[in-house]
DNA sequence: ATTATTTGTGAAAAATTGTTAACAGGATGA
DNA sequence: TCATCCTGTTAACAATTTTTCACAAATAAT
């Protein structure tokens, strides 16, 4: 499995916990995100790059529950909620809303590790099948088969380049990204490259989609930080 | 479940516990197969048309825990135990070996529905990526006969090569494999073998299989990566 | 307005893949 | 047995993609 590592997301208010779940889980090699509010955790999910969330039931604020409601509607993405109590109301709530899973603190570490692995292995199938398409500008974005139609059915045929910074814009709708983070997401180099490969590519990529670089109106530059896409997504 | 109703084994040798199971998730319209020894319970598994199975944890003879353990090594079935005891280590054993649920009795019925219906939500998606014939872009690929047929009815022979590295793709579809893993899924050795049979073997397949080398819709390249199988899978 | 910095663009260079042809070894069949 | 065909592999060269580079254009700062 020459992969990269699961991406999973904590979110969890109590700072002793949270700390020695991202430790543990971390140890494992997993690629962890932490956070103490649903809303913070929302920021990282909409990436799309997280495979799996943990959530406290008891959150100040939206809870986890109500987290779960919103990420099940949008994505396939595995979820165990934590909980203090051991309420039978909440567990079957969680459960009926989607979560996979539901763990009563104190929780044992092997245990969770092992529900963790399970659901990975499962939501690893399911996301090599659910199939994300993006709409902007008459545009259609398969995520999956790579590959890009216009308004008018023709196939505009995106290099390996082009097909991953476009991916990262989708994803990242109306957020500046520095030159720096883009290359990090489509670059297989060690080494450093050169900061201007990404101008090009956003150029090719106008040229391609029928974006007027004098007045771009998907990907817009902002002067000194990066590049921003700003097409609205349908 | 608009499909045919999903499949699922009950071993449980209580027979009051067993009945409770059978008639709550049949109202459901499941299809139900129940029995009282991990024997007949592998009879039915061994059809390999059940999508879930419920296992008691204390069985007379063959326990649940057994069960996991030889079902998991042979099929990617959804599995729940159950269990009398509250007991940290047999739960935690269960869920290592592969379980994908672990619930106490007495259990709530709708505890257990909502965890059924969640599970094989994702086993769904597994049960694709195992079958044997996988439909592509008008063609049917039957891993065990090694055939490929056409649209149009016609047979597509496939040398052994192909058929291995077709067999990774359809498998793995959605993940960019690179040049030394797709070698080591076709030939048994790991040494020198230049890389490039694998560009070779991967234009014969796109022309045997009416890939446009300019547009890939079915084997993409990916620039100094490798290659991702991207056609749609129905 | 002038200067400095940042971005746009075209073309060349480097890296990677596509394609054809050829060769060795094994299977097939007369 | 021998000739033939087929497969897997390698090599060589063409084509494509990515990256770099140089300089023009645009933007921001002084």
């Amino acid at each position: 499995m020459s992969t990269r590592p699961a991406h999973i997301v904590i979110v969890e208010d109590e700072p002793i916990t949270r700390s020695a779940l991202v430790s543990y889980l971390g140890s494992f090699g997993y690629r962890i995100s932490e956070c103490d509010t649903a809303e913070k955790a929302e920021k990282i999910l909409a990436q799309g790059t997280a495979d799996l969330l943990i959530a406290d039931i008891n959150l100040q604020g939206k809870d986890g529950l109500e987290i779960t409601r919103e990420q099940r509607a949008r994505s396939e993405i595995g979820i165990i909620l934590l909980s203090g109590r051991t309420d039978d109301v909440d567990r079957i709530v969680g459960l009926e809303l989607g979560a996979d899973d539901y763990v009563c603190k104190p929780f044992n570490r092997r245990e969770l590790l092992a529900r963790v692995k399970n659901l990975l292995r499962r939501t690893a199938a399911m996301r090599a099948l659910t199939r994300k398409v993006f709409h902007f500008n008459g545009l259609t974005f398969d995520v999956a088969s790579r590959q890009v139609t216009s308004a008018a059915g023709e196939q505009i045929v995106l290099t390996r380049a082009e097909y991953e910074l476009l991916r990262v814009f989708v994803t990242n709708p109306g957020t500046v990204m520095g030159r720096d983070r883009l290359i990090m997401a489509i670059t297989h180099r060690q080494d450093g490259t050169n900061t201007r490969t990404i101008d090009v590519l956003v150029q090719r990529l106008r040229a391609k989609l029928g974006d007027d670089p004098k007045a771009p109106r998907i990907f817009t530059t902002s002067h000194g930080e990066g590049y921003v896409f700003t097409a609205q997504l349908d």
